[in-house]
DNA sequence: GATGAATGAGACTTCATTCAT
DNA sequence: TATGAATGAAGTCTCATTCAT
């Protein structure tokens, strides 16, 4: 019965990549050994070799999990009878999201991983990917919104989706490093879209 | 050599910072091995101990240099006639910095010190106190903004330098893994902060 | 290898033991790496350090060791129908021991360990325990000797004790340092202690 | 003016020798740094090498100090009108000095190098030295309470001297690890030797 | 002569990985 | 298949000694 085991298989890798996860957020990469994870994943010392070839792959097993996620995060604001509203939806959501307690873990992990892409070029390769799948969505609405002249024309699409996503991964490293409460951001955030931070009728 | 002033000494430690912090940008601090410091500063193998009592030392003073230098980079922007314009300024010349070739080293650096403060909390100190240096002028000028009536008056300037110091932190991240130009974002941004962003007149 | 049976472990510990031993007794306890002991006790490099958090842990179990040691040597000799002549016998063995090749490597690690218990507390707590229990059985025999009015009743038992401990320490430097066969120093111990010593009828 | 200058050199030398006694005696030999040293002596890092070849150099000559006192020791308490009160004398005068505060360096110095014997065949032989130093003149004065029929005849008089140099040897080692007063020590050995310890008329 | 910065061999220890059982 | 003892490369740090000034 090869699909049984291998789906067995699937569940191990599963459950030590989520054992090595937190392993790596508390104590960051380095600062965790092999023989921490086969602790934290109840296995013996040499047991994760039987579905990692190395650390560097549980490393990479877990940049890739990140990418994944990514892809799913923000669809769901999308779609909203305006662009605007639509990308207020989604920065909303994220920012939600990037403060809610279950994903302190993955917050950290992100970070981490942004930092070892400086010098592990398979997992840049999976971060950029990560990143363009979180701008383009942006730049998409944007693009909406300009056909629909809800948003000056004057401006790039692919910038203005660079600029949301640098504030998402801005909120991640500030909620990594410092986690509380954030819910008046999004309303700056939300001000800034909808043209609302500039106080109406003043001498710009 | 007999004695030697207390400016060689700190000329040397300094020597030696900026070896590491090349060391350290190219490889991570895990990556670099103290033999590879000593290497680059032009010193044999134990060179450095005479400066730094150890490896962590040596992450802990550049950390410390980076906190240094956030205080004097957004003073420049300051003091523009209108609040809105020292934002633009202020985030315009940020973005400038961090894109220009000669803070590559800094913005990996700094991407490298947050993922280390998630489990060292001498650095993890040092940073938060960055931050606060970095966000506090912003959220002073959008107070300044809304005594003027430039700026919304609903809106908390500490929430709102918060926004925009992780602005400011997401482009760092972004620079250190994807250095390229990035010209439209200030437009972007600077469209964000006067209201150009929304489309006048739409059916907001 | 799948588990192993507690003994096999305290066998291995007493494995590496017995090969720091050695070393140490050739070169003392500075003059031996870890990596000496590992080659002695036939491992790699790091061997040991499974069984020993570090080389001081080692150093301290060889002085546990000889401190459960000095607990049976001495009561082999108790129990003549004279005190005098437990005192007498009880030197006697312990002298011979000293004096055989078994315990050469034990004398001198004996000699190390007092050195090392100058500025190693632990060690010196484990060896002040060890001399307690060596000038103890001493001082109780004398005790038992002057209760049955062989020995002058004037002296202190413990000092008495103590005299004779000196006096085993003090061959087990000797022994340590020039080994070299002793047997005419039990004829002097056992004539001082029956009082032989001083010719009869001398005019003391 | 050389003779000057030399008798400077010797001070110096002297000087050097006081200061690292001082560090041994807290530290061993192996838990103090060249640099302690210097520290010590008021001196700057490698001044100590004017002076000595190497530190191997200055524990000999600290040993070679050692022997030279040794010599001396034993020479006041000789010559009482019968051979066993000089014995008394002598061991008497032993013991209190080892016991004295002043001789507390000096003794760990003792212990230390004894230790340090093991493995170094120079200093072993300065030590040897030191030891037929002590054992002599308490034989010479067994050989003559036999000739003068104080002492029992069948016994060895290097056998004998041997012995006093152990209990001598086994005191400093006390002194050394466990300082305390020890008065009563000297009563016990005084009745060893005179034949007052075993109860007269008891049925040996 | 004296200073003290620099050297560099080598010590202890850790840990990713292997493999006999 | 799973275990966990063993391996050994490599890293951090110390310190006796040298030598330019």
């Amino acid at each position: 019965m090869p699909k049984v085991t291998e789906a067995h298989l699937e569940a191990r890798r599963r459950h030590i990549l989520e054992a090595a996860a937190r392993c790596f957020s508390r104590n960051g990469f380095h600062g965790t050994t092999i023989h921490a994870i086969c602790d934290e994943a109840q296995l013996s010392t040499g047991g994760v070799y039987r579905y990692f070839r190395s650390k560097d792959e549980i490393v990479a097993a877990i940049a890739e999990l990140g990418r994944q996620a990514t892809r799913e995060i923000l669809e769901e604001g999308r779609g909203a009878d305006t662009a605007t509203r639509s990308l207020v939806q989604m920065m909303s959501t994220s920012l939600d999201l990037v403060h809610s307690a279950e994903v302190e873990v993955s917050n950290r992990l992100s970070l981490l991983l942004w930092g070892e892409a400086l010098h592990t070029p398979q997992i840049k390769e999976l971060l950029l990917d990560a990143l363009a799948n979180l701008a383009q969505p942006f730049a998409a609405e944007v693009q909406r919104g300009q056909e629909r002249r809800e948003i000056a024309s004057g401006l790039e699409p692919a910038s203005a989706g660079r600029v949301l996503a640098a504030l998402g991964i801005g909120f991640t490293v500030l909620a990594a490093i410092d986690p509380q409460p954030h819910t008046a951001s999004t309303e700056v955030i939300a001000a800034l879209l909808t043209g609302e931070f500039a106080e109406e009728g003043n001498p710009q």
